[in-house]
DNA sequence: CTGTATCCGTGTTGATACTG
DNA sequence: CAGTATCAACACGGATACAG
């Protein structure tokens, strides 16, 4: 190769300038015009995918993502929010007077990266190293099933969920167009679940019988017990590989 | 998979130092149950995916992923194959006799991983940053059919197109089911595209005349023109976000 | 309490040169 | 052609220290 270089587009990388830092959008490129390669500069960096994914059901504030990413350190945390930032895929945002706090929030745009979410996962559950007994986020256990539901059967008799995950709380509509997912305070719900995020995936991934889950206060049904009986059966998980 | 040694998670990082550096399969982890973290682990570092999008149509060498991939060095590439051979994305296989060549090809579980890579790719279409006339490698503007057909069009006239496209050579089934995709020389196409693949995508989705792009050398077609340019309409692209 | 900005040890990435 | 070896740059994550 002579002049075939690749151009970098590195420049002034020296220290952090003076008291402008500016927004250095200097991450890596592939510079390869495949939307799939845009999308690894995009949000291919470590974290950022499960970022995104914290925030898929709506704002939070910098240490509730901490708390959904145990292993990210602030600092890492801090530099993500920037570049998603600057790419376009989340805003800050302050919320009004009486809370007067800064929230993280998808732009219309960053939310419809969910089906790109749900394929990566759907592939990586039939993973012969996937372990699913590692610990879980509240977003995650939703957004799981969102991904993981059978419509045909949900369809069959729609339900609405309540969620009590710890500090997280959600409502889930279950039907036949699929699972959809609000964080609120259950109310009027078919039943209610409470419990940790692993518990919950325990009974509904992990085949654990859900009596026998809530005999070890695992998690603990209010509500319709039929009706979750029925629930936990409606996330089947694809055959790993080998089988 | 030989060594399954899925050695994982627990708080403390040993220093691999006292025994050799051995095979080190001690990927960064997110301690994370959910399927998209181990996405992330498991192709989630820089250059995997898109040595699995070259892999999506058949097994490749070395070299021709090199050719595909520039900008990636040959350790790094190594490094990769290792990974995701290990992780029973890939393997390698040496060519009958008279070839003889080791070749690298995704496992069935590998293939399945295509939506995914669609969807980060047609989500990211979207990006304001994307920038469609950088470079662009065979396989990805094959994949990129594959992606952003028009499914209901397509299904209204069937066709068989061949591209040659330097050393590589494909032949598609365009209908309503979508794009098939193989690599083989064509012959019995309704017509055949010549060129590189930024002239070919220049047409398709940058919206050059393809007469104009004929005329300028960057693509040429034998065989049924109309077909052609029917086909060339075929491939919508998304708006970009700000529209 | 909510973030941000440092330093720093370690590991990963990538360009170049080199070997079978 | 198909990788290794070496080395420099940088990204990661922990631990602070700091600001509102």
């Amino acid at each position: 190769m002579k002049s075939g270089k690749v151009i970098k587009r590195d420049g002034a990388r020296e220290k952090s300038q003076e008291t402008r830092p500016e927004k250095r959008l200097d991450k890596r490129w592939y510079d390869d015009a495949c939307g799939t390669a845009h999308a690894l500069e995009l949000l291919g960096e470590r974290w950022s995918l499960l970022i995104v994914r914290e925030l898929m059901f709506g704002p939070l504030r910098f240490s509730q993502l901490r708390a959904g990413l145990p292993g990210l350190s602030a600092n890492v945390l801090t530099q993500r929010l920037e570049g998603l930032e600057a790419a376009g895929i989340l805003i800050r945002r302050m919320l009004p007077p009486p809370a007067s706090v800064q929230v993280y929030e998808l732009t219309p745009w960053g939310y419809e990266c969910e089906p790109a979410i749900q394929a990566l996962g759907r592939w990586a559950a039939r993973s012969p190293s996937h372990d699913p007994s590692l610990p879980l986020s509240a977003a995650s256990l939703m957004l799981s099933f969102r991904t993981m539901v059978d419509r045909r059967r949900a369809g069959e008799r729609p339900m609405t969920v309540g969620f009590l995950l710890e500090p997280d709380v959600f409502v889930a509509r279950v039907d036949g167009d699929g699972v959809e997912v609000r964080r609120e305070m259950p109310e009027n719900t078919d039943f209610t679940l409470r419990g940790g995020p692993r518990g919950i995936a325990a009974v509904v991934y992990g085949g654990m019988p859900l009596a026998e889950a809530e005999a070890a206060g695992l998690v603990s049904v209010s509500g319709d017990q039929t009706a979750a009986e029925r629930f936990v059966t409606l996330f089947p998980l694809p055959p790993k590989v080998g089988s």
